[in-house]
RNA sequence: GGAGAGGUGGGUGAGUGGCUGAAACCAAUAGUUUGCUAAACUGUCGUAGGGGUUAAACUCUACCGGGGGUUCGAAUCCCCCCCUCUCCGCCA
């Protein structure tokens, strides 16, 4: 959520801005929210002058009784009664002002940072960096969903008969892979400084407001109606509400947790050709990093976190872009993003296994994420996160690109993880 | 699932109707002094918002888990809800 005092001072610079998102109707809701403002602060004046007034002389009712002049304060006490109606109507209307700006406030996108590019489509994201070349696969070389076939490492069929499409059951040497992607992107997170958390899979409602997922979005979560929890669709939830409500000391600052948790999407309408095999699944796994910050160092973080995220794709020999998100391709909540996408060789088209971004406070707004600078001024604080990285698209490409006649060999950082060198 | 206790400022914690936006302590911060990797002393220090000012000063309002009620007046009394803790039960 944005401030509404931004939005006060800098309500063109807004607008230019979620133009890069093309954000329908942004200058409308923007002056609507110009407006509620403007009424409930006047509404506000208005009810505060009566309430000081009422005080006052609640004030003397007692001093009158004090000094045993029982008329007098009778007949103030029944004056008092009457202008206390109108006071209620009052309270009751700035409710709901208040309610009308939170709810426009609700629906505001992130602005976009200067450098992020305009545009409506991922065709308009800007790739940033190429690395690893492309490999050139064996004749007969097959896609992921058929090798997890062939060497029986991952069931989708199992999965199906217990829970359902896209809960896929790894099995044996697929399964230990899945384990040494884990080990690997903790221990390379551990080595850059990452405190290590592991949270809960569920939140309450409250987080789910704090990261933004609600309101809006709550259809792409699972939901436990009975004890009102929801599935995390990613640890950023839980991992960045840890720090909801919380005043932190500047001497802590930057603060960088990693977590590795599932993750669980229903993923509503979005099935179709395209999403085969891993390429989108119901639950997954995924080790998240994310990343506090004061305002002035978090772009300097967002590069920290994709340089991470690209010496674990490096590591790992693959074959990948960065992408400079543009406005209409970023997620809401955020102001500037970096995708990473590594290539798949035997479907050829490159996947998306990372998101990096920075939300500046539009995050801390809600989470009332603070820090006390030195002159004593209360602070939002910048929030930031990144996949480091996604499991299922990785293991399709390591699958993919990795495939010999012979089997497929395992790339060597992971051996020590994995404990073997093929799959065969 | 049953019974009980409790939710107060960055933290601990006092406060049962007007003198309480809230004692005390800790933390933080500014300074003084002595000095040597620190202590002592003094000051400041909740949040959000309105008015006001070039900016301050100043001033007002709300907020003691959330909502409602009683009252001229509520952190304090009443009702509902949420959460946490303890004991019992069940159980990895």
């Amino acid at each position: 959520m944005l401030q509404l005092q931004v939005l006060r001072d800098e309500s063109a610079k807004i607008i230019d801005g979620l133009a890069k998102r093309y954000f329908k109707d942004a200058a409308e809701i923007v002056s609507k929210v110009l407006e509620k403002d403007k009424a409930k602060r006047a509404l506000q004046t208005q009810i505060q002058e009566e309430e000081t007034k009422l005080n006052g002389e609640s004030k003397r009712v007692g001093d009158l009784m004090k000094a045993g002049k029982q008329d007098e304060a009778t007949s103030l006490r029944n004056q008092i009664a009457q202008s206390k109606e109108t006071a209620k109507d009052n309270n009751e209307k700035l409710k709901a002002l208040d309610k009308e700006l939170t709810d426009l406030l609700y629906k505001i996108p992130n602005v976009p940072a200067a450098i992020v590019p305009a545009g409506k489509t991922p065709e308009e994201n800007k790739v940033e960096y190429e690395h690893g070349t492309i490999p050139t696969l064996h004749e007969g070389a097959l896609p992921h969903w058929e090798l997890i076939k062939k060497y029986d490492i991952i069931d989708f069929d199992l999965g199906i008969k217990i829970a359902g499409a896209g809960f896929p059951v790894y099995k044996g040497k697929g399964a230990k892979l899945q384990r040494a992607l884990i080990n690997f992107f903790l221990s390379d997170a551990d080595k850059a400084g990452y405190i290590e958390m592991q949270p809960p899979i569920v939140v309450n409602e409250a987080s789910g407001y704090g990261t933004g997922q609600l309101p809006d979005k709550e259809g792409q979560m699972y939901f436990i109606n009975e004890d009102g929890l929801y599935l995390i669709p990613t640890a950023e939830v839980p991992i960045t509400n840890l720090y909801r409500d919380v005043m932190v000391n500047e001497a802590d600052l930057p603060i960088k947790n990693a977590g590795y948790t599932p993750c669980f999407r229903r993923e509503a309408g979005s099935w179709g050709a395209h999403v085969r095999g891993l390429n989108r699944l119901h639950q997954f796994d995924k080790v998240e990093i994310v990343q506090i910050t004061k305002a002035e160092n978090s772009y300097q973080t967002l590069e920290e976190m994709s340089l991470h995220v690209q010496d674990l794709l490096e590591k790992l020999e693959l074959p990948y872009r960065k992408l400079l998100l543009c406005g209409g391709d970023m997620g809401f909540n955020s102001a500037m993003t970096y995708d990473f996408e590594v290539f798949s060789a035997a479907q050829q088209r490159w996947l998306e296994v990372s998101s990096v971004s920075n939300f500046e406070t539009f995050q801390a707004n809600r989470l009332k994420l603070r820090y006390k600078n030195k002159e004593g001024k209360t602070q939002l604080l910048h929030t930031l996160n990144g996949s480091a990285l996604a499991l299922p698209r990785i293991v399709a490409a390591i699958l993919e690109n990795n495939q010999t006649p012979e089997g497929i060999k395992i790339p060597k950082v992971l051996v020590p993880f994995t404990g073997f060198e093929w799959i065969m």
